[in-house]
DNA sequence: AAACGTAATTATGAATTCATAATTCAGTCA
DNA sequence: TGACTGAATTATGAATTCATAATTACGTTT
């Protein structure tokens, strides 16, 4: 059959989306006030969806609910990012262990090429081709797990923590160090090194934990500005 | 400040709880379709919560919405179950290594006294008094890691295996097995060696994944009852 | 009698309305 | 002039209403 399956994401999950996007991309700053009316006009419907979506958001940990008094975009506590990464870490090594095992060549080749690009935009110090080839990576390796469950935790807890975006951070030292990282993960993947792999991805998430914290310092340390 | 902060949890939040209790508790069945004007009625509430209880239940996989036609109890598929396993035991073995480091002398106490009481509830082969001890020490132990994230993913994936329900098809043999598993596990753990702890934690997690789809399989070779 | 098509009924998604809690603003008093 | 009280305004949580999609029931036709 060939059911096109017309997908009709039924408005409230539409909403979803792309008040996740808003949220994540920075178009709504944390702690600030989600104005239901306001985004009601924006996107063109009432309010009864868009609470509907508002609730999931609340639930996913995107925003904080308090009673009568509306939403807001939830703050990212230093506390909660020490909490997230360690868990990303133990997901990213059994990314890494699951997708070793059942990444087909085509998969295998893609993955090949984005990490040759990285290396290319690295050279080059292309930060926006750097990340996007990364991340491009990183989809793959989770995509390749075929595993629904650890795709959408780890999506979930990776949206949380991209919110905090310490891209513009990156010091050449750990950029460096980020690198060789994934040239050993290459090496593993080639190998079809399973624990390996996945030994590799966890630390190279604690080490970008471990970055992140550092710069967070840094700024924390820096006079505020508003 | 006194601040009682007085908990009002406005409604659809508890209806979150209670139909997810419905859910989990098998109060609906899997597949079943879910009737929001009865539960309306139950529960005394017009549609409007409800059903934005029902979107967070959705995005939380315990319910499935399907396009204007409502929404159905999530079945667990032999597939998904082969998914989250392998998820939940890495958040195991995590728990294992934080709490290990993190347990006061207190909470090592009631561990002890609960690890007790199972292993009594063992020989005298009381399977209620034995879930009931290992839910305590498996609650301890996740709460011991101070870690709300870990603590909030675990639960959720923990409740979505629960509905499968296999505590009935405890074998004898996977019991006698899991007993050692714990004893081990309290043995690491009054050592504090918390890559340790982890380690047999996950491996427990592994064995019941094992021992659940083993059970799982000798019941799908059996006659089906309608 | 079986199968198809159409009308009636029901249920669902979304908008609107309503009651109430929170916030803002003005006026009063110290 | 500043702080407090209370009314007016606004925003929120929840109920209700409305339009439409889906299901069921019925009648017709072969």
């Amino acid at each position: 059959m060939l059911s096109q399956q017309i997908k009709r994401p039924s408005l409230h999950e539409e909403l979803v989306e792309r008040l996740r996007s808003l949220v994540v991309e920075d178009g709504l700053k944390p702690g600030e006030k989600v104005p239901e009316k306001e985004l009601c006009e924006t996107f063109g419907v009432s309010r009864t969806p868009l609470r509907e979506a508002l609730k999931v958001l609340a639930s996913e940990g995107f925003v904080v609910l308090q009673a009568n008094r509306g939403a807001r975009v939830a703050q990212i506590t230093r506390e909660e990012l020490e909490n997230t990464f360690p868990v990303i870490a133990v997901l990213e090594q059994l990314v890494g262990e699951i997708a070793c095992e059942r990444l087909d060549t085509e998969e295998l080749a893609w993955i090949e090429q984005r990490h040759a690009a990285m290396v290319a935009a690295f050279r080059a110090r292309d930060r926006k081709a750097y990340f996007q080839a990364n991340q491009d990576i990183h989809q793959a390796l989770l995509r390749g797990t075929r595993n629904d469950i650890l795709e959408g935790h780890h999506k979930l807890l990776a949206a949380r923590v991209r919110r905090a975006r310490f891209m513009a951070n990156l010091s050449d030292e750990r950029w460096t160090q980020a690198i060789e990282e994934h040239e050993t993960m290459m090496e593993r993947l080639r190998a079809r090194d399973a624990q390996g792999l996945g030994a590799v991805m966890k630390q190279h998430m604690m080490n970008k934990h471990a970055a992140h914290m550092a710069a967070l310092d840094r700024s924390e340390q820096a006079p505020e500005e508003t």
